[in-house]
DNA sequence: CCTCAAGGATACCGATCGTTTTACATGGGC
DNA sequence: GCCCATGTAAAACGATCGGTATCCTTGAGG
């Protein structure tokens, strides 16, 4: 009992949520590549081996990373009660006043982005998911911006989706949250002369 | 002096040419982490001793290759011949036309914006390097904006610039190129807008 | 001819990576 | 009591990384 092995404490059940809760903090946090197995397991207080029966191997626990991530509550989610009731100008707006999490830590970004980045092969899992990830999100937009009568939501959509990544990438680059500000500016512009037409085009 | 002493006997044959050029063609194509010192002496046909001489740790062979492409000629440059003279509207779209190696290889983006992830550290020269680039390719196009006698410059530059990094990022993600295309049209309009408002604040 | 520095090929170094294995501890169900 | 799945701690693995040292060839200047 007094003994210096004090052993650390059976930790229930939850070892796959530390795992990818470690997961989510570092990756996002200091990048994938930069982030190892040992550190992944002393944040989530798991032992190696338990963090490798859950997941095969790096790559596995990186998909799962950028899985949790789409399950997550989504800036762009219109699901949200706030949201659901919102004006459609507000619904396609609302992509950029994403907070990513810690304000205190340098901004880094749209974690799917880095992993495209991180990740050179186009073919890699990781990198196709990122992908499509990134077309649902513009494909969402586009949907929102079609029931609100835009003539051209597709690329409505499009424009919007470029221009958050845009904020994302020379937000980390710069190392400056604000850039988000003008992102959302424009954005105001591209949708507010959207509905403009709309309303225009069919009173 | 005419070569006082055989200080200069055999010129490496353009060694360090041949390593930052291996290094922008690689680093480019397959990103930094993924790209080893071993590969890189072998595709610039020297031997690693070469290479360690000509630069001390491959954190400054990163740092030398962002500088050359920085000096390389540029999408953004209106110094070219043709652009010297082109319009305002034209020098500001410039930027948009841009074509990465014009190759069939998978599109990598921007180098820049791509350091900025591979390198997490803020204070990594390199990281602070493509920051300062990105600020400077913005407060370039600034300039040409208040030459053209736009009313908020600055902002129009930072809203060309995060455009175009938009395109890079998004078109890495998405393996797809004519992203491009989209960041342009959304420029052209905030292009026009401006110039309109330039034209009729002084006439 | 000989000398000698520049450079090539490669073995080697320590560190770290992702991954596997070994040895032991725990606690619920029989 | 014992069994055994599940867990921890730690060592070890092979591969590869950035970086260094060793040995040998080359070729111009004396």
């Amino acid at each position: 009992m007094n003994e210096p092995t004090a052993v650390r404490r059976r930790q229930g059940r939850g070892a796959r949520e530390r795992i990818l809760r470690a997961a989510t903090e570092l990756f996002t946090a200091q990048g994938i590549n930069a982030t190892g197995i040992e550190q992944l397991s002393t944040v989530a207080e798991v032992s190696k081996r338990t963090l490798y029966q859950h997941f095969r191997s790096k790559d596995e626990l990186v998909v799962a990373y950028l899985r949790s991530l789409d399950d997550a509550p989504q800036p762009v989610a219109p699901e949200q009660p706030t949201l659901a009731a919102a004006s459609p100008r507000e619904q396609l707006l609302a992509v950029f006043d994403w907070k990513p999490a810690e304000t205190m830590a340098p901004f880094r970004g749209c974690p799917f982005l880095n992993v495209s980045v991180e990740v050179p092969d186009p073919g890699h899992p990781a990198h196709e998911l990122a992908a499509a990830k990134k077309k649902r999100c513009a494909r969402r937009l586009a949907d929102i911006a079609r029931q609100a009568g835009v003539a051209d939501p597709e690329t409505l959509g499009e424009q919007l989706a470029l221009l958050f990544d845009g904020a994302a990438a020379r937000g980390l680059a710069l190392n400056n949250r604000h850039v988000m500000a003008y992102a959302r500016s424009i954005a105001e512009t591209l949708v507010d002369a959207a509905l403009a037409d709309a309303g225009r085009g069919s009173p």
